[in-house]
DNA sequence: GATGTTTATGCAACATTGTTGCAATTTTAT
DNA sequence: ATAAAATTGCAACAATGTTGCATAAACATC
């Protein structure tokens, strides 16, 4: 891992008041190295199955607490993670973007410039907040 | 169970062209009855346990390869299902409706008169399908 | 209504995914 | 270097989903 990298990541790291350990530095590594979302059997796999499942959830957990990443709907059982790329909060998140997943190579993006677009609800309904997914196929894949 | 929804049940199995059994007429009627999505769990409690796990999972993918419900997308490991009330086919979906989630009571709906938007996407993104689940306090919940 | 044929179901066995308690280890603060 | 606090790995469990196969139910034909 390249030493800028690094030093990216323990200050993220610090800035959520997270202590600096192993399974956090590789995960969030992963994040970095990905250019999509990854979900849980894909960090088994790319960290060579050196860390332990449970350790994996609870990194994850951690990191959605503090707004390091957030979670893109899915309609299987899996749960998809991205990186936020705004700087999100503890207690706020603003990643008001669409989400794209390709039906060719299964990968699932933010798009980051894409915003969410403004719903009118029925009378009666209040909205905090809206998810929206696409799919179909990517700029890589056509 | 009404005679008149029974009626209804049956004419809808025939017009996908499946055959009428107990658990498929039962599950129906729990999507009739039921004003949101349902969830695998929810057909095991609502059925008072009398259908085996497996064969829930079979007839909700029979269900869905016959476009008879539609799957809607979460953030967590469930999967929800609602009825379409749109006529769909086996190949052609057209439910272009909006989904909520309340953080209140967790009912998912089917927004029917709500339509999904229009998303222009960066060039080079081919678009087949848009899902919208917008989450916040329905209704009768306020 | 009885017949054979097709289809669906239930069961067992297994795989995958996620959760919790607790002891051992690592990180951090002093 | 040491003590306190936090994280990790392990075991045990729970929930969810899949497959093969024998039995049972539904359907079409007579
Ligand atoms: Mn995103
Ligand atoms: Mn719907
Ligand atoms: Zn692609
Ligand atoms: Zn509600």
């Amino acid at each position: 891992m390249l030493a800028k990298q690094k030093e990216l990541i323990v200050q993220l790291l610090r800035s959520s008041k997270l202590s600096i350990t192993d399974t956090r530095v590789k995960i969030l590594e992963l994040f970095l190295k990905s250019n999509g979302a990854l979900e849980h059997a894909d960090f088994e796999k790319l960290s060579g199955k050196s860390f332990d499942r449970v350790t994996i959830y609870r990194t994850l957990q951690t990191f959605l607490d503090k707004g390091i990443v957030h979670k893109i709907p899915t309609t299987d059982t899996s749960v998809r993670y991205a990186i936020c790329k705004s700087d999100c909060g503890e207690h706020d998140h603003h990643d008001h973007h669409v989400h794209f997943r390709c039906e060719e190579c299964g990968s699932t993006r933010c798009l980051e410039e894409t915003d969410i677009p403004v719903i009118s609800l029925p009378k009666g309904y209040d909205a905090h907040n809206v998810e929206v997914v696409v799919s179909g196929v990517c700029k890589e894949c056509k």
